[in-house]
DNA sequence: GAGTGGTCTAGACCACTGT
DNA sequence: CAGTGGTCTAGACCACTCC
């Protein structure tokens, strides 16, 4: 079964659960997708593999061509196949999953004050992935912008205020599209005593917020994160290489200095299909 | 904006984002559904509304049915229209959000130890919520099953251990369908200290699973949660009342004793399109 | 029974990919 | 240029809801 060899995700994929079977008719693009379905978990049609023409299929299954686009499309939602304009419809390769915990934000806390040499040789990112800062293309863009009512709101500041937007992407070396985007937003006039902060071209930065935070004197005491999940719209679908019926998973981080100040707020977009986010919380022995 | 009153699922959703707009052929289904899309935005097609008919659209835009129902399909996606067969289509009523934060642990750990009369007035959902319990209907049954190779490697048993699995669902008394479902597994051994732990009819345990698991000397020091997001089964969508293209938000819960002891695990099913979860990380002074 | 959406057909033409 | 998927049409018949 290629799409499962990770236990805890079949788990939560449901197949350990048994659900009660309903007996139903079953429509003609149900059972094409049901057939398909079967021979691509059977390893009948392997990933990468590409399927039979549409007009082919038409015939095997003996069904009209809208029918049988509605089958696969169905296969498309479920993220098992992939349609190329021009070169065929394609079982999907399981991508890398990327994985997020919380822990980042306490290993970050306490590598920002590390002496740069030290801080230089990970990120919180790596440190999530297990992976080598070579295997990661990083792409990082500043920008002033006045904030709106919500950012605002968020930072208990007036509407208008100044705010530094840094727009992050992040992606493997071998893959095309990146796993993440993140809008991240800072008071401009706060960051501003130190002018290194204010410019794009100083990143990555060794150490990540928390180290630049520290270079101006602010400690963070707690970070909230606030997890939904929505349809993309085509940009984000486009961006992150969606396929159509994925969703994606957007967290607000909102990080508080010690003096319960709001000092950062981020919007992470998330891939739904590829993200496992990890949270432990530590409870106080009675 | 009727889908919109909510400043901070703004930002999430990409509205205050500047995104870079490029002009490019629109394609029929995309012009209608654009138009559609403006007209609910704009108020003029209220939630709760019903579309005009198909066939009606079809002469409005002067396009082919399954043209115009392609364009409704994208619009069903998005969450801004719900079909109903028989009826029409209709603009969706934003759903009361689901609510969800970690904090809900430690809250609940606090009060395992205070007495029954205490623990009965609010459980942890009601904390989360803000609700009464009286708004809240629940459901629980208990099963013992087989542990499979993903469980037992969770809890550290062999396989085909027993275990306790209860299953749950909580739903809004003035809604259809409910708003998460819960499968919960405990040991049964362990838990078979306290002959009470094994009959389903004791639910709602006031105090909740913790003080379940006081009762028989059990104390939790740290829960662990992993999130994910996927497209529901047929039947995951239709028991959440998930319109199509929506997804799933899948927890995966474990509960670790004092001793570092798995003791408890759930697969927490949440709809995708109205839960949002927060996520507290306190983190050391320096 | 009238009105509505759901499924399905047969076929035309366009757009993209690779040789 | 050949092969592939993408868009669109006109129309038939079925299934569900509500009067």
């Amino acid at each position: 079964m290629p799409h499962s060899s990770r236990p805890l995700e079949d788990l939560y994929a449901g197949a350990a659960l048994t659900i009660r079977t309903v007996t139903r008719m079953a429509k003609a693009y149900e059972r094409i997708a049901d057939d398909l379905r079967d021979r691509i978990r059977a390893g009948d049609l392997a990933p990468g593999d590409r399927l039979p023409a549409e007009t082919t299929l038409v015939e095997r299954y003996g069904k009209s061509l809208p029918t049988l686009r509605q089958a696969l499309g169905l296969l498309q939602a479920e993220g098992l196949i992939e349609k190329q304009h021009g070169r065929g419809n394609f079982v999907r390769r399981p991508r890398t999953p990327v994985k997020r915990s919380n822990t980042r934000h306490q290993w970050e806390k306490s590598r920002a004050r590390e002496p740069e040499q030290q801080r230089r040789k990970t990120g919180a990112t790596e440190h999530d992935t297990g992976l080598e800062v070579d295997d990661l293309v990083f792409h990082a863009s500043y920008e002033v912008v006045d904030a709106g009512e919500e950012l605002a709101e968020i930072f208990g500041v007036p509407a208008g205020t100044a705010m530094l937007e840094r727009t992050y992407r992040t992606r493997y070396q071998a893959e095309a599209h990146p796993f993440s985007l993140v809008d991240s937003y800072l008071v401009r006039d706060v960051v501003a005593a130190n002018p290194d902060l204010l410019d794009a071209t100083n990143e990555p930065w060794p150490g990540g917020t928390q180290s630049q935070l520290h270079s101006i004197g602010i400690e963070l005491e707690r970070i909230e994160e606030r997890v939904l999940a929505r349809p993309p719209s085509a940009e984000e679908a486009e961006e992150l290489g969606l396929p159509p019926g994925t969703s994606l998973i957007v967290v607000g981080k909102t990080s508080y200095d010690t003096d319960g100040r709001v000092v950062e707020h981020s919007v992470i977009r998330l891939p739904g299909d590829r993200t496992v986010m990890s949270f432990v919380t530590p409870l106080e022995r009675w």
